[in-house]
DNA sequence: GTAAAACCTTAACCTAAGTTAAGGTAAAGT
DNA sequence: ACTTTACCTTAACTTAGGTTAAGGTTTTAC
């Protein structure tokens, strides 16, 4: 344990993912390593941390292009220390946090909309086919919108 | 307006999706048409509420597939009633509840653990190899799991 | 009545996030 | 030493949700 490298074996199987997982990470830039006398790859302990990362991004939503973003703010030259990953993480939680509040207003619109007739209607927030809501982000803006429309769309029938 | 049968250019034009795009919700059981004496497809004005409905669906991420299950339950023989309508979301409603109740418990641990260090570990709650959270249904029981894990975690490193 | 616009079908292509297979080399165990 | 396990590369395949292209027919508009 804790030796100073790994194969693409190990690290798989501590992570939990197959051998062809890591390639491909590797050729999607999100993951390095080098390669012993035997053309084998090796990887520092530290790629356990991104593989861990890149999985908990996964899990919530965060695509791997987005990993590989976030990944371009960590040092190259050195390990990421613990200030460099909460970073990371302090901006993911906001993308979170509208996405989570993006969900709720297009849940509560579902109901009301469904049954009620207007979705099939230019001006239900819901059924938009331009998806205004989404061009003009996530966020807490999007909630005020709502609000007006909401207003505006009552009593609309396809 | 409000003609009795519509053609598939008039119907992607109102919905704002492509001719093809009707083609494939109908190679795929969705939406459904008939034929002119020239082969062409006519719909009845019940298709633009499907495809709103489908397109909302998908805002709100649920799948083809499970919009397809979900139609399953509307009438065959007769249109839709607004009460039909109304089961269908009221489904879903409790769905988007239960992913949005997940999402706030991945989103709750996100710094914590990306910062703290337990990542690599398989103890911890949000890297999880094996997703027990997952396998378990998202719902309030999470929520508590969550809780009673988080406290066995305190101090675990990499 | 003819030309343009809309429609038809089939098949191939696209992205994301990998997995599987095939054929060959390196390292480890006995 | 030899056999098994691990590793290498390249290429093709997978699912979801479509889009694009090619070649031919039907409607519509003038």
């Amino acid at each position: 344990m804790s030796e100073a490298t790994w194969s693409v074996g190990r690290v798989a199987k501590r992570c939990g993912v197959n051998v062809s997982t890591l390639h491909f990470y590797e050729q999607k830039g999100l993951i390095k390593s080098w390669r012993n006398s035997g053309n084998q790859r090796r990887y520092k302990p530290e790629v356990l941390r991104r593989i861990a990362v890149i999985k908990a991004a996964q899990k919530v939503g965060i695509s791997l292009e987005e990993v590989k973003q976030a990944f371009l703010s960590l040092p190259d030259n050195r390990t990421p220390t613990m200030d460099d990953w909460q970073q990371l993480s302090k901006d993911w939680q906001q993308m979170l946090d509208a996405r989570i509040a993006y969900l709720q207003t297009l849940r509560d619109y579902l109901t009301g909309c469904i049954g009620c007739g207007c979705l099939s209607m230019s001006k239900c927030p819901l059924y938009n086919p331009d998806d205004k809501l989404a061009q003009q982000g996530c966020g807490a803006v999007i909630l005020e919108q709502a609000e007006q429309r909401s207003l505006a769309d009552k009593s609309n029938t396809a």
